[in-house]
DNA sequence: TGGGGAATTATGGGTGTCAATGGGAAATTA
DNA sequence: TAATTTCCCATTGACACCCATAATTCCCCA
């Protein structure tokens, strides 16, 4: 996979022009897709995939949500507006209910805003460099709505897991299904 | 055949209108139709077929999703609505339900999101040119909602198999049928 | 019906710009 | 003062944009 070479993360930061990317939003929604392997400086600073970017940067705060995941060691990473809409669907539970307790002791007390420096960058807090074992790489996963950071060789091993779980799954058929293809 | 032709897909641009394709049906449905080869320049770059173009450019991104096909060295390709059609689909289950981690990881991580250039070409990522084996020329194959990018030899033989394998179902069926009204 | 000619597409190449990265100085905090 | 964070500048290598040229196709008109 020169897509985990440690050169450069691959084509991403020319995938997407950037004139493009931000008016990518002019339908509303916009993914991250893609995975990008970036350095992390002696200073523990790490420069988001300028795709991310343009989609964070336009959001009510220009910067990453993140927070460990439960399953995996990993970090979960987002967009403030994607927190606010998980928030807003919580508080429809009673606020002493366990999904609402669940929600804010789970997400919401172990999260960190994260904003950019001048070109970019982010550090991350070292709890959760720690919780996913990163140590000069850090690679970029994108979920649709979400992203994740990973150490990119566990990233790796991860992958190949699924795939092996998935392999005849309906993941694959589904999206020849809706392809119409036939 | 003539459709996998060096010098231009074929006339295949001509079955279609330019304009129609884009159009096609009014109803908001265009499909990817044909076989185009398109050569691959030293930089990498490769023109989109004009037909597609129309239709991807439409989208809320004007440009070409790609991820490695899981079972064929190939690359699947759709515009941006049919990646969004398909995520909130997932985002219905739990987002860290199985299904929902399947297709991030199988799907999402892998996939790219190519812009144009003035041009109308993209550029693919190595892992992916890797993936499908292609050196300097790319068949775009239309399948309906989506199509496949394919170094044209390997297509050329896919392609010949399949036909074989009809084929010979179709020879067993027949057998079968005359057999048994015999 | 059969030319041209205009327009579109495919393709090649040069170059300015931006993303990723590293390092140092200023500002902040303990 | 030492340690950490913030801001600024420098470097390098991709790539996005620009222009030029073929090769077709489309369209109009004789």
């Amino acid at each position: 996979m020169s897509q985990m070479s440690p050169k450069r993360a691959d084509g991403s930061a020319s995938d997407l022009g950037t004139g493009t990317a931000s008016e990518f939003g002019g339908s509303g929604l916009a993914l991250f897709l893609s995975t990008f392997v970036n350095r992390i400086d002696r200073k523990g600073r790490i420069s988001v995939p300028a795709q991310f970017r343009t989609v964070l940067g336009a959001q009510s705060f220009p910067g990453v949500i993140v927070f460990p995941s439960f399953v995996a060691p990993a970090i979960e990473a987002s967009g403030i507006d994607h927190i606010e809409r998980l928030s807003a669907g919580i508080d429809q539970f009673d606020p002493f209910s366990d999904e609402h307790d669940a929600f804010a002791i789970s997400i919401l007390a172990d999260s960190h805003q994260l904003s950019f420096d001048s070109e970019g960058r982010i550090v991350l807090p070292d709890v959760l460099r720690e919780h996913a074992g990163m140590s000069d790489r850090a690679a970029f996963v994108g979920r649709g709505a979400t992203f994740q950071i990973w150490e990119p060789e566990a990233f790796r091993t991860c992958q190949e897991e699924a795939r092996k779980r998935a392999r005849d799954s309906r993941i694959s058929l589904r999206f020849r299904d809706s392809a119409g293809e036939r």
